[in-house]
DNA sequence: CCACTGACTGGGAACGCTTCCAACTGAGCC
DNA sequence: GGCTCAGTTGGAAGCGTTCCCAGTCAGTGG
């Protein structure tokens, strides 16, 4: 049986509500009495019960990361790793523990209601994708939440997010820039606000320019490499073929690059080729991929800092801080048009 | 406030302990009453209170999930998340929930003690590190542990390993196969069993071939792709250089492949290159990358079952399983001897 | 010398559940 | 009809904390 509170002021010769008190660093106790009780506490190596404190409490210093997609889907992309580390640097700092809640089938109800349980105080939704479960679970659910990506369908819930419509702008205004007329796009998920804004910013740039938008020059994917690769093959059969493809995020413009390369078509001599993200993979192809970055380790940072802030100040933070993190275009080697290499 | 247990009694018009043990499905509960409570979650959408749950019942059905170093080293590795998803999928199936224990930074202890405070009923060691931190925790720690990668330290720990060494033997042969001959290798590093491992397979290829293991041919890596850049680095200086590097991960291969890329050196025209992992990069690289591949989402999965199996069996299992799953040799177009290709 | 104050301490009631134990019930049996 | 016994139920004692409340005690000002 472990040590308990009670073992440790029997120990120091106080009450349990005073070792109560010197553990949770409370006022109006004598030092002395305090450093006997740390004593009791170093010798027994005792270790507060954490659910008793919990139930007592009603706080258990526990956030949770809710992935609601299969994280297979997103295989290769560093994204995951990147966030939760941001998240947790926060956490450790801050004492605060993580709970991963992480959906591994596509069927199914993703998210458990661990808040109402009094086992989370908070949660971080990141990749929210805006089905009926996640608006059910918000629904229902009653701790602070955090959204990583903004929630079209929730203005209300505070959000990070990066300037992924700007981003995206910023990327197809530079394809113009160096001469590419012809320019296709494989976009994200259309429930996930995140390929909607680069959508978004694609045609902003286009628009500028005076450039229509031509349905058959998008297609829709998933982020995977899987349908970058399949919605390559669509953009290929055109005639004629796009001049550049900008695939909304890395992984996708990798399927897509594999595709050329089973056509017998070069990047970016044939046709030029782009991404988002700068997973480290961008920089390591051959050719490198011109791509916009996104600071995906100081998103977790805020998002956690978002909800920490709103768990431990006293009353309760207002709750309705939005931040966008900027982009960074990265431009490499697969968007050289021809024209500019003669 | 939220629902109690109480309040499904009152509603149910039965006790307290028959409510609990409704929700807990103990036999000797007339099925009328059972369907009684049944309604009365359903109505109020009651959901237990976990820490009460885990107070009285010593259970908490969490495991921790504990990585010891700061993942960013990792960073672009798609190693964790798919560790992680072959636990979850597990844990998700068993009704079990993750707690993520991740260091965020080199500096100290990365372990905490949150089994002792009843948090966690066991834990899956990733990735460890045999470190005075880790030996220390171990020594301490009362809830059960599965180590994925041998201990070498704790040979009584059960574990989940690949066959490191018989992967990297099984690679090494195949270079010698083709008709290497001065095979050098980045190894990971050393206070790693796999690190270990893997350079063991290496020396066991060449002692097979009557080869010896020259030291200047060794350099020692951490598993990072800087680390693969600087050590290929180091390798350059040799003369004459190596036939082929054998890098113990395929982000060390990614590292010295752009070492010898800013050397104006070809991959596998002037030098052959091999890894181990088989990330999606590695196929993904120009040329794409022969290498070793390590089923890592069966290694997270095993290792969730491995500990569940000791947390759920009654009385528990006697922790003393080990596995160790197989790896398979992957050749893809890095290592073409120019003998070979004439 | 006597309230009065304020730092300090202990008692005890929660917190919401599990689980042991005792008690009840009614069927089956002699 | 009394007995046994398995199935079913309720009562109540924890589980290890937190935290409110009341109490002690020395120091202070009048």
């Amino acid at each position: 049986m472990n040590i308990t509170l009670d073992d440790i002021a029997r120990r120091a010769g106080v009450s349990r509500s005073t070792a109560s008190r010197v553990i949770n660093n409370h006022p109006h106790v004598n030092p002395a009495v305090r450093e006997r009780v740390w004593q009791a506490i170093r010798e027994t190596n005792y270790q507060p019960n954490l659910p008793a404190r919990s139930l007592a409490s009603r706080r258990s210093q526990v956030i949770g990361i809710i992935i609601p997609q299969p994280i297979h889907t997103l295989f290769a992309d560093p994204y995951f790793p990147l966030l939760i580390e941001g998240i947790a640097h926060v956490c450790n700092e801050r004492q605060f523990s993580i709970m991963l809640e992480l959906a591994t089938t596509t069927a199914g109800n993703p998210y458990r209601h661990l808040g109402r349980r009094g086992f989370l105080e908070g949660a971080i939704v990141a990749s929210a994708v805006e089905d009926q479960f996640l608006l059910q679970w918000l629904a229902q659910e009653t701790i602070p939440v955090v959204s990583v990506g903004r929630l079209n369908t929730h203005p209300s819930i505070p959000y990070v997010d990066v300037d992924n419509r700007h981003g995206a702008r910023m990327l197809v205004e530079h394809l113009i820039e160096r001469g590419y007329r012809r320019i296709a796009t494989i976009t994200g998920p259309m429930n996930i606000v995140a390929g909607r804004d680069r959508f978004a910013g694609y045609g902003d740039a286009l628009h500028a320019a005076g450039l229509p938008v031509l349905p058959e020059l998008v297609v829709e994917g998933d982020f995977s490499e899987q349908s970058g690769f399949s919605a390559m093959q669509t953009l290929l059969r055109l005639v004629p073929i796009p001049d550049v493809v900008f695939a909304a995020s890395d992984m996708m413009a990798l399927g897509a690059f594999k595709a050329l390369r089973a056509a017998g078509l070069s990047v970016p001599g044939d046709i030029g080729l782009a991404g988002f993200d700068d997973i480290p993979l961008a920089a390591a192809m051959t050719p490198t991929l011109t791509t916009v970055r996104q600071p995906i380790g100081v998103l977790g940072q805020t998002a956690a800092q978002l909800l920490l802030d709103q768990l431990t100040t006293d009353p309760p933070a207002p709750a309705t801080q939005r931040v966008i993190l900027p982009t960074e275009l990265v431009i490499r080697d697969s968007c050289v048009p021809n024209a500019e290499r003669r």
